[in-house]
DNA sequence: GATGAATGAGGTTTCATTCAT
DNA sequence: AATGAATGAAACCTCATTCAT
């Protein structure tokens, strides 16, 4: 089972109450520009969307590479809250799957583009995962060991075969966002047992 | 059926020699490094690998995105060459979109990172198709249409399903290149009839 | 003679306990890292070294100038200190001129790359000399006066001249600081009477 | 005998009339205002008074320090220009060597202030010397190793010792330059045989 | 047609200084 | 008095594109 880590968004340290206001600001900002406008967004334009300074902005976050993996976790954490608090409870495997799944797939679609900024570090992906994400990927793959377990899923499935699978979903979505139900339902009966 | 368009690479007109010769020599360098390096590749270093002056570059193609879209065309071409040279004797539907999508899997392989440059026009995805693109759209769904008749994929299943589930197979191989085979395996599964 | 300041540091009031001891702490983080590094320190690192919030170091010093300056009065007055109460002592005139002139090079040394930060404020530059800058110049001319006056250097060599040379000393040391000892000897065999 | 480059001002490949002629007002752009107001002066500075786009400015000089490397090889290529053809006549090595230093000094002098950008890199100075500059510090210590066999100056001496001499003089100048002339007479008569 | 020098808007990042807590 | 978060001007540098040779 994975680890439980509390889902506290990443912030490291203790920060002043307007610190802490600036820094949600700020990751808000982000997710909602690169949602609509892609990669090509600058700082600038991050900070005044966020009514911050630019200097703020970089007092936060050293780097805009790290203020995006910030971004990027701040979306892993929300789904994990999600999965725990709501999906945990479903006995059935596979249907908790679908769930996460659709979960997943709302956020992206919500999100349309951000996943673009980090195609280095989206869910699935190899490369350095960070520790929300990789705590996602392992309640994924605890649910595929379990739906083989009881049965519902073709036995020679593994968990990675599902991140995989879960990684194309995104992509989808980022591409041709309207079929990404067709494509859930395809491949959860490419993976189910006869 | 598809408009059987001859594959010539897209030059439009009659060109001198050199002329031609160039031009390949920019398209090859620009998947050449797109393919390693991803997005960040500048218009000088891919004039530079090509051996051509940034001018000649810019006298083929007269924009960064038209030269990535061409180098994107050729790929396409590439693959409809093969498909039309090969696939088209399989009879068995299934069996030859099974090759397609092999083939569409290696070259992305190969080219690993050039999808990131093309996100927005690559294959299935929404957006203005291009020419070659639209052409090996239309041969995936006439191939589903033949595999559905035949009764060897489920009838509800459509070429719009299919193109979906592809889109997936290239992002996935951008992703986790290892796993495309097993995404390939389980995504039949799913179309297949039980 | 020169005007007999007492060497205390430049504190301009009577200050809280803790206040002049963090006044001090900033200096000393200053000299060191600037020693060390050069010009392009922060004044966020001098805080943190000096384990400070930046707003108490701007407490103290309203302006990175300010800050600097004081950092090079302190090193003057530790020269000058030094001075008063071991060369004072010494009859004859050249060797307490060599002794002076060999601490200010120790200083030079420990302190190796202050300089540069202060360039427009070294020992016997043009520009507005600070307090115990100007105490110290006034004794190297005392020196060289009584020196003069007792046949121990040529009778044209002037104060000037030996700031102008010491001047010289000090960017030596910034510049090859190995060789200081032999321009040492030069210069005193280049002032001394044949 | 130092190895006889030619002068040729450091432009390492044929360029195009209007790009050297573009080099070279960059170059002296950047001597004329390092020259007057220090270290602290832009890039867009430069680039402005030479009447020259930014981008051009980088396309001759990949980095800052890279362009005021190469205006000081300029100002060591223009002192040895000077050396070669003129002092290299003068029979009596001694008077040779003050010639040499006094050009030092009246380009130091013009270019006053230039010195604090390069600190890293005068004359005489420790790092890695330039071409240019280690011809000139070679030409340095020839005369002084000639100097030394007349009997002009003392056997002690080294062409080490005059370099740093040399890196005081040009220190002096930047400090307080008018008396430089007075630091060149003592310098010399340290060094002489009495 | 080919070349590569020139352009300059715009990107990321730093840092001295101010001010609310 | 002390703190450290906020500020934003300005620095350096990149790169798609234009144009003289």
């Amino acid at each position: 089972m994975p680890t439980s880590t509390p889902v506290n968004e990443g912030a490291p340290r203790r920060l002043r109450a307007d610190a802490e206001r600036n820094r949600a600001r700020v990751l808000n900002a982000a997710r909602e520009l690169f949602a609509e406008r892609g990669a090509h967004v600058s700082m600038d334009e991050v900070a005044r969307l966020a009514e911050v300074g630019i200097g703020t902005l970089y007092r936060h976050f050293p780097t805009k590479e790290a203020m995006v993996e910030a971004a990027s976790q701040q979306r892993y954490g929300e789904i994990l809250t999600y999965y725990r608090t709501v999906c945990a409870e479903v006995p059935e495997p596979v249907r908790a799957l679908r769930m996460l799944l659709t979960r997943i797939a709302e956020v992206e679609v919500r999100d349309r583009g951000f996943a673009s900024v980090v195609v280095e570090g989206t869910l699935g992906s190899a490369g350095p995962r960070s520790d929300l994400r990789a705590d996602l990927e392992a309640e994924i793959v605890e649910l595929t060991d379990r739906a083989r377990a009881s049965g519902d899923i073709r036995p020679e499935v593994t968990g990675t075969d599902v991140l995989c699978l879960t990684s194309g979903l995104t992509a989808v979505i980022q591409r041709r966002a309207g079929d990404w139900d067709r494509y859930l339902d395809i491949m959860l009966l490419g993976l189910s047992t006869p």
